[in-house]
DNA sequence: TTGTAGGCGTTATCAA
DNA sequence: TTGATAACGCCTACAA
């Protein structure tokens, strides 16, 4: 409480390395190495534990972004998401952060709120903050306007040394972990045109939402490779509430015209069972219900979502052994989805 | 791709100030001040706009660890969670982050896997990262050893300049979101003993968990008042397996002891709806069910859940707002809860 | 109004 | 093996 307040302009900080070394009685330099043995261990064993002691004494830490300018690179890894309070973009997140913990790096999180501009704003500022990788989890919304802009903020981004992935929104010229989301929607329109079921209602969000492009995209190309043309097809938001408006309007004549309500992902298929329970109906009894990603609730909704299932923390992790892997250079990393089928598309 | 190329022993980066200064013609101190016109704005007009274009051009981002250490002090945010993959947590991080977004800091995340060591070893290196402020959201738990140490890391932290807020643990000597736990809980046991329930299984956590301890002594305390007697109460795991296998548990003896199962949190009353069903029974007709957060999905579960709702948003926001006001010392700001009555317990 | 110079905390080079 | 000392990229008195 006194040995560290001897400099100039302190602001807010902590003990330095000057500290540490003065209480152990040797010079920066030694101190430095204490630490950092790696470099050139070539420190006296009493030195060091001298020096170990000093700092644990008087609660030193090393300053990281002195570190980081002295060694020309930081240990922070940024990650951007749509929104972190949606269990798709959390279980990423979650695998992301765990495996940069487990690097040592300082992950960062940002919020991009679904729009593409404050998406590369936040790329923009987080060239500043100089972290090794860049990871953006996000709908890539294809004709936004800005894709031009953030490749280019990417590209020189990655010129300066940056890794960047990107997750399941292939097209833009960066490594890609790439959810395969048509094949899985293909899938799940075999398995439930096995299950009996012809007459689909698909909610899908707007087509130049990526994600969900892909989804409707390999849904219907299933249905027509299985011999059940026409579903009715709902363009609806992305989100919960644009699966409960959906089907509230696919439902509006009264008695059901599908019977099966497919949505691109979970949140939206919950919406939808609400949306038919509001109606007076049973999901799963008269009207099936899928959805896309198993989240962890599928399995305890009544009656369990069947759905296709995505390894969202898995997928995480990928994304960052991605970015930190060797091999530079663009590449595309597939992950396998697989279908799910529970209570609430029974045998018809 | 030229310009910016011209120093020593560069490693990995983008263009400098420096190179700024060269590219508009003027000296470094003048390509500083033209960004941050805020402390000596008297740089001429037009060596501002040379400036900016010279730095759009070359892309330059000011280096923020850099930035960091000339002024002592970082534009970031550490939050601590237990498990971004949580409902409860992904909701405070979206406040938090937000917040965090709009001060223009930079939101550092880091997951402690609901584990007292590891959460002490987080704190630890995060006081090497020097964020403006630590907020940490996670089960205060108990006689857990690392208390000591923690408020000791804390403690330096602050007498640093950083700034700590608790979420939901009071009891250390911090600045606390302080989620009325105890209160929510007591006015739940009064609202169910109103719609009719009498004899309640209480599941809860370990006693060391503070949220859980608070939580469930409340609704004892409720049921006490409201002369409502021995509740069965069952300790069990934090999350929804842990509400899963004690609900199983409760039922096991064929026809229900209990008229209501009672929670602590939304996701254990979750897990205790689907052993509800899979021992053959209807969660609301045969055996009421209650929680406690208000996460998101309640709504949509069949039937709707009753809980007490906490406003996690808002409380991340609070404390971010708590971390960042002008009031340093310890403040304990508290966040009112509200029961929130659905289908799950109906009128008995 | 501008430029020069020194400092922020750390690492790395180079003598000693 | 150790200790000065020069970077790293930026900001800010201070002097011009």
């Amino acid at each position: 409480m006194d040995g560290a307040a001897g400099r100039r302009g302190r602001r807010t900080s902590g003990p330095t390395l000057h500290d540490v070394a003065r209480e152990a009685g040797v010079s920066v330099a030694t101190a430095s190495r204490a630490f950092n043995g790696s470099s050139t261990r070539n420190v006296k064993p009493e030195y060091i534990s001298r020096v170990l002691a000093a700092a644990e004494r008087i609660g030193y830490q090393p300053h990281l972004s002195a570190q980081a300018i002295a060694l020309g690179s930081t240990r922070t890894a940024a990650l951007v998401v749509s929104d972190i309070d949606d269990p798709y973009f959390s279980s990423i997140a979650a695998g992301v952060i765990t495996a940069a913990q487990a690097q040592r790096l300082i992950p960062t999180v940002a919020i991009a709120d679904r729009s593409p501009d404050r998406e590369l704003q936040i790329v923009r500022t987080l060239r500043g903050q100089r972290p090794r990788v860049i990871i953006i989890a996000g709908s890539r919304i294809d004709g936004s306007g800005t894709d031009g802009a953030l490749s280019e903020e990417l590209e020189a981004y990655q010129a300066a040394g940056g890794r960047v992935v990107l997750v399941s929104q292939e097209g833009l010229p960066f490594s890609t972990v790439a959810i395969d989301n048509g094949g899985g929607a293909r899938a799940l329109a075999e398995a439930l045109v096995g299950r009996g079921y012809r007459r689909f209602g698909v909610l899908c969000a707007a087509p130049a939402i990526r994600t969900s492009h892909d989804r409707c995209g390999g849904f219907l190309a299933g249905l027509a490779a299985a011999g059940v043309p026409d579903p009715t097809v709902v363009e609806t938001a992305f989100t919960r509430a644009g699966g409960y408006d959906a089907t509230h309007e696919l439902l509006r004549g009264g008695r059901p015209t599908v019977d099966a309500v497919v949505a691109v992902n979970d949140v939206m298929a919950i919406g939808a069972m609400t949306a038919i329970r509001d109606a007076g109906l049973v999901p799963g009894r008269d009207v099936g219900v899928a959805g896309f990603d198993d989240i962890s609730w599928c399995a305890d909704l009544d009656p369990a979502l069947s759905t296709v299932a995505v390894p969202l923390h898995e997928v995480g992790v990928t994304a960052m052994r991605l970015a930190l892997g060797d091999d530079r250079g663009v590449r595309v990393v597939p992950v396998a989805t697989s279908v799910v089928l529970r209570d609430s598309t029974p045998p018809r």
